[in-house]
DNA sequence: AGCACCACTTAGGAGGCAAAAT
DNA sequence: ATTTTGCCTCCTAAGTGGTGCT
């Protein structure tokens, strides 16, 4: 990187990253080869350094601190298409970091032979010590962590203001609605704008340094290469918003939302200008604030996501059990997610994952269209009446059917050989003369008959019934089959949705924890089921509320 | 008005670990 | 007993929005 006079790596496949990975590995490998002993030192040694450096006192109150490990240096990857990407990022030394303390408190020592930048005594921020990093000269701070008290009056103000929102959106819309058809452009953009942002939950979008971040855009910032008019008023979105994310969205807009674009369209130059040149998102803020304190676009995306959320949990089963009130739950979760463009990665096993449950709903229904057979073998004058236990399965190939039944022989053959291997080990052991090969051939034998005969039973529709079935009894356990493919098909459901949209984002974050813990109230639903340890700890200002709260 | 700077919230991925499935 | 999965914690980047200076 000297020699060629620059200072990050522009293509890594010209890296060899091997002995770092193997160095890895073998670290791994070190660690799982470890006694209990030693793990369990390790995970001592741990815990002491989490509660030297993991708390503070704040008013006299222990509070957990939120990053106390600094950045270690390394090549700064970045999200997206960064122009920094690769470039190496340095140790922070304690001569840069400067501390912010208690006047009375004992200063931290700093690591032998360093001192401090500075050390300071301000109580109106809430960082306990801060530094400029090398990359990007970002401003990197300490600060407390989720569940502080500090952290928990924030997020309550947060979702106060939403709130407030709540009282005077009817008006603001009114305005911009009216204000779309302003005879100042700058007004108009700005109508439009906010349409964005109260319909579509966009974020603001502010100005961004051009050649140094990766071109990522919000409202605001729109380009019109972002947008494409389809007919009747239809608008579609393509544009990376942050984090690089793709959002993706195909919106019918009201009448004049579609004539606005047009118009700014035709007042532009190319595909690369600003959509909403004249506006920006102090000006955007300032005229929010005029509504109301501290109105500003991103408290829409709070109150939109917490609206979005209450109405969408009116679907509760009352009457559903745990089970289903939790898929109601999360469903009202990925409307707020999908609302506001969180996504995640594909995980690699998806494809795996979604093949193997439906290869369990398969033997489900394989074993349900045995059960009905068995029902019409009973009683074959029920064939009339109840047709439908002459249905086929869906989804139940005859080709499938066949290799289900060579891979059930498959495991009973398995399964017989490893009895019989184990029963001839303990003969061993007492002495006993092993048992003759030909009776686990005998029983090898068996399960090929079974195979055979169950594809006879296929075609011809007739079980060989045992003595005890009666058709009340079969038509239980197909009931509970039923119940079982019902079950399976509710997961595939839910991973196909939860693919690519990730719940966590908005439930840290955008969804009133209060209309939660109401819920779960008002359900009867134990409150762990949805928040875990740590949510119910950054959240413990919001668990005593009534039953019909509401947001 | 335009900016640099600052303080804070929001964001998705990696990896570890425990529970569930096989 | 072993493998798979899914949840959780950690990590730090990337936003929003305020202030104060020129």
């Amino acid at each position: 990187m000297a020699k060629s006079k620059k200072n990050h790596i522009e293509e890594f496949d010209k890296c060899d990253f091997t002995p770092i990975f193997d160095y890895l590995e073998r670290e791994k490998e070190k660690r799982k080869a470890m006694s209990k002993e030693e793990k369990q030192r390790l995970k001592e040694e741990k815990l002491q350094l989490e509660e030297k450096y993991g708390f503070c006192y704040l008013d006299g109150r222990k509070q957990k601190v939120g990053n106390f490990r600094i950045e270690p240096p390394g090549l700064f990857r970045g999200r997206g298409k960064h122009p920094k990407t690769g470039s190496l990022k340095l140790r922070v030394q304690p001569e840069q970091v400067t501390i912010n303390i208690g006047k009375d408190a004992k200063i931290p020592e700093p690591p032998a032979g360093h001192s401090w930048n500075k050390v300071i005594h301000d109580n109106t921020v809430t960082w306990l010590a801060t530094w400029k990093e090398n990359v990007n000269e970002n401003i990197k701070y300490v600060f407390l962590a989720a569940n502080s008290t500090l952290k928990g009056q924030s997020d309550f103000k947060k979702f106060e203001k939403a709130r407030e929102l709540k009282d005077i959106v009817a008006k603001i819309r009114e305005d911009y609605n009216r204000d779309m058809k302003s005879k100042i452009t700058a007004i108009r953009q700005r109508a439009t704008a906010m349409y964005f942002i109260d319909r579509l939950a966009l974020r603001a979008g502010n100005e961004k340094k051009e050649g140094e971040e990766a071109d990522t855009v919000g409202c605001c910032s729109l380009r019109f290469e972002h947008i494409k008019l389809g007919p009747s008023n239809v608008v579609h979105f393509d544009f990376l918003g942050k984090d690089s994310i793709r959002y993706q969205n195909t919106v019918t807009v009201e009448v004049q939302v579609y004539k606005n674009l047009k118009v700014f369209r035709r007042h532009s130059e190319t595909e690369k200008d600003q959509l909403f040149d004249r506006v920006n998102t102090q000006e955007l803020n300032k005229h929010l604030s005029s509504y109301m304190e501290g109105l500003t676009a991103k408290v829409f995306r709070t109150y939109n996501a917490s609206h979005t959320f209450q109405e969408q949990l009116k679907n509760t089963p009352v009457s559903g059990t745990v089970n289903e009130k939790i898929l109601a739950y999360n469903r009202a979760n990925r409307e707020v997610a999908i609302l506001c463009n969180h996504q995640r990665t594909i995980s690699k096993t998806f494809d795996n994952q979604m093949n193997r449950i439906e290869d369990k709903i398969r033997a489900l229904k394989y074993q349900k269209m045995r059960l009905k057979k068995t029902i019409l073998t009973l009683d074959p004058k029920l064939k009339k009446k109840r047709p439908e236990l002459d249905e086929p399965e869906s989804d139940l190939g005859e080709d499938w059917c066949e290799e289900y039944e060579k891979h059930l022989e498959e495991k009973e053959k398995e399964k017989y050989r490893k009895k019989f291997e184990k029963d001839n080990d303990k003969r061993k052991e007492e002495g006993k003369k092993p048992l003759p090969e030909s009776e686990l051939n005998a029983q090898l034998k068996e399960a090929e008959e079974k195979t055979k005969q169950f594809a006879k039973e296929r075609k011809t529709g007739k079980i060989d019934v045992k003595k005890s079935q009666t058709v009340e009894k079969v038509e239980v356990q197909i009931e509970k089959t039923d119940e079982r493919i019902k079950a399976a098909n509710l997961t595939k459901v839910e991973k196909e949705e939860n693919k690519t949209t990730a719940l966590g984002t908005s439930k840290i974050n955008y969804i009133d924890p209060r209309i939660s813990a109401a819920w779960c109230y008002k359900y009867d639903v134990p409150i762990d089921k949805i928040f875990n340890k740590s949510l119910r700890d950054k959240f413990k200002w919001a668990m005593e509320v009534d039953k019909d709260w509401e947001f």
